[in-house]
DNA sequence: GGATGTGAATGTCTTCACAGCT
DNA sequence: AGCTGTGAAGACATTCACATCC
């Protein structure tokens, strides 16, 4: 069970969103084809997907909707909420820090920073605005595995390089910058301006 | 010069911000090697994605930035301004509206679109927010290539689907559900709570 | 000497196709 | 009969290594 493609283990967390749906519905059994149509992909690919963990499907019937359910939030870590801190207050912090998937999913934003003192000290849904300056301290009493990095580009490298000192062990990074960090942290990248850019190459192509 | 790889596509978008940021510092020339180092890269792989559209370099000296930068501007189509749609005026749409990333890349917001009677007359940075009702009457006016959508899960698809056949051709997705479309249509997508989730296997495992 | 450009080799992911359960 | 599970084949992407040119 070594070696997942990262293409996989986002495929899983699109299945277990259907997964829910379906559970919801009251459906109790799913096929690789229903779950492959939702998915956007081919029920080969689910059911290559699923087998990596082990082998979950009745043949002849499908999948058990709860059990699978229930293994999928296993294997992606979810079964207990992800405290996760917010550095940047920016407009996107904020559109985060309101963003209902993350508080579904089970993360919920412990903690926000910035280094603007006019922001520093206010509050945001009752959470305070915390000075970017006592981020190690506050690490130190509160370890924190994932903090989502919301800041300017020339700041970003900084800081993740702070927070992957301080014990953070996975970053999501909505700088325009590719981090350089050990490879013991996680990293993933949100760029909007780059999907904008891939999508009109596309429509000069097509 | 046919089947570029999506994956050489996102880098070049980031080769091109690096060959911006060099040539702003005065920087005539630029190897493969170190093109990687800020790209998170390989000097093999940027020299096997820029070879894909032809021959830029000098061997023994490197690239051209200023060549290499506005090649890869026009590759991208990014030489004329792209007029995009928002749907959906919620805390994600205004943070979209305001990130600074998309004007500075060329990308302007020509219209927003929202069905909640409280918002549509109201104005954001002086732009209307129109009624997503005349989305088919405006697109026949105006007509638009590019269309960021930022509505809940529900009504992602059937929103799309007005999109596609109102002539859109690419639209950037931030809603948390795979559309299902034409070929022909550009899709990207946008997950943030599925980054998070990815990033909660890679705590699992490591 | 130094860095590109590129076929060939390797590695990774997806699709095929069918045996094996239920 | 229906649908899973999985080796094998195929497609795709990255890395190697070296001839080529400035």
């Amino acid at each position: 069970m070594r070696k997942i493609p990262e293409s996989t283990v986002r495929r899983l967390a699109l299945y277990l969103r259907y997964l829910e749906e379906s559970s919801a519905g009251g459906q109790v059994t799913i096929s690789s084809a229903e779950l492959a149509r939702r998915g956007g992909t081919t029920s080969a690919q689910v059911r290559k997907d699923l087998s990596f963990f082990g082998s979950f499907g009745k043949r002849g019937l499908g999948y058990p909707v709860a059990a699978l359910t229930g293994r999928l939030r296993e294997i992606l870590g979810l079964k207990s909420p992800h405290r996760v801190i917010l550095i940047g207050a920016g407009k996107v912090g904020a559109a985060l820090m309101h963003y209902p998937g993350f508080a579904e999913r089970g993360f919920s934003v412990a903690a926000i920073y910035d280094r603007d003192p006019r922001k520093i000290g206010s509050r945001w849904n009752g959470l305070l605005i915390r000075d970017v300056r006592h981020l190690e301290r506050d690490l130190r009493r509160e370890p924190t595995d994932i903090a989502i990095v919301v800041i300017p580009a020339t700041a970003a490298q900084q800081v993740a390089e702070r927070l992957v000192s301080a014990g953070v062990k996975a970053i999501l990074n909505f700088a325009p910058v590719q981090l350089v960090l050990p490879d013991s942290v996680a990293v993933r990248n949100v760029n909007m301006a780059l999907e904008l850019e891939t999508l009109s190459y596309d429509l000069t192509v097509r």
